[in-house]
DNA sequence: ACCCAGGATGTAA
DNA sequence: TTACATCATGGG
């Protein structure tokens, strides 16, 4: 096994760990005392996953956000550390750049240290089909069934690792099993997206190549991605950090603080209140503005 | 019992 | 195009 530590004094900006895996942006750790998404904090817990088909575990345990990162696999994790955790990201730069918003700047003071993840487009894309309507710590619970379920297994020290299944391991699940796995109403579509993967008919990373509006509307062409999932694929896994996913949090938010961004459909409010959050990085902003509300945090 | 959660789909107007 | 019923599950 490797080893080895990430300073916090070469992140711009710092991090959080728990904030950045704990947000419901990504579904695909672990936490090695199994509080996952239940609400507290541990520092000591290792947080884990199969990236490329490569365990990692990564853990920050002198706090946050500018405690260095501890991390373990069975090769340098370093690279993938940088990509799913966006250690690159000028944390700094963008939470200065954010509008003069004061809900904003209360939610990004609040929540120091969170960055955007990017995770694999696949993994993603089924994840955000099983959250519709649920919410996140059951989100992790059925993406969590589906790794143990059908995912490789891989061993780091004395843990077991459960990935993601790939396309090819999860179209055979039929959705009668899916449903006994609990995905309710979403099962068929997790079985169809799955097996349109599988069969090359389409991949969610070919939107990349696209122009965001463009990508979005690519993106539902799977079944069970409507524009909101669709621009939460775009936004964690895809790099369009513009990509602002209207969810029933946010449209409370705009229906509350920027009643004037709801032009009445999906689109225009989304383009809206992309301007209203800084464009470039409205996706950030969004991510803090989601998490800030809802943990109730909020000062009023 | 009732309401809600990172909604999408099929159908009708 | 927009409006609306329907779809599962578990927690408060």
């Amino acid at each position: 096994m490797e080893r080895g530590t990430i300073p916090a004094s070469g992140l711009v900006g710092g991090i959080d760990l728990y904030r950045t895996l704990e947000s419901g942006q990504s579904y695909l750790w672990s936490r090695s005392d199994g509080d996952m998404y239940t609400g507290e904090p541990n520092p000591k817990a290792w947080y884990r996953t199969v990236v490329d088909g490569v365990p990692v575990a990564v853990r920050q345990p002198d706090g946050a956000p500018d405690g260095d990162l501890e991390w373990r696999s069975t090769t340098d994790a370093v690279p993938y550390l940088r990509r799913l955790l966006r250690l690159e990201d000028d944390l700094a730069a963008i939470a200065a750049d954010a509008p003069e918003d004061p809900l904003l700047r209360e939610a990004y003071a609040a929540h120091d240290g969170m960055r955007l993840v990017e995770d694999p487009p696949f993994a993603t894309t089924i994840s955000f089909i099983c959250s519709a309507q649920m919410r996140v710590g059951r989100i992790h619970d059925m993406v969590s069934t589906l790794a143990r379920t059908y995912g490789d297994t891989h061993e780091l020290g004395d843990a077991t690792v459960h990935a993601f299944p790939s396309p090819d391991r999860l179209a055979p699940a039929s959705e009668a099993e899916l449903r006994e796995h609990r995905l309710g109403y979403r099962a068929p579509y997790v079985q169809r997206t799955a097996e349109m993967v599988a069969t090359g008919e389409a991949h969610p990373a070919e939107a990349r190549a696209l122009e965001y509006e463009a990508a979005r509307s690519h993106l539902t062409q799977f079944v069970g991605v409507g524009e909101k999932v669709a621009d939460c694929i775009l936004l964690f896994s895809l790099g369009f950090d513009q990509a602002v996913p209207l969810d029933t949090w946010i449209r409370t938010a705009i229906a509350t603080y920027y009643p004037d961004c709801d032009r009445g459909n999906y689109a225009e409010t989304s383009e809206a209140i992309r301007d209203r959050l800084g464009g470039r990085y409205a996706g950030y902003a969004q991510t803090y503005l989601f998490h800030h509300l809802r943990t109730g945090a909020v000062n009023d």
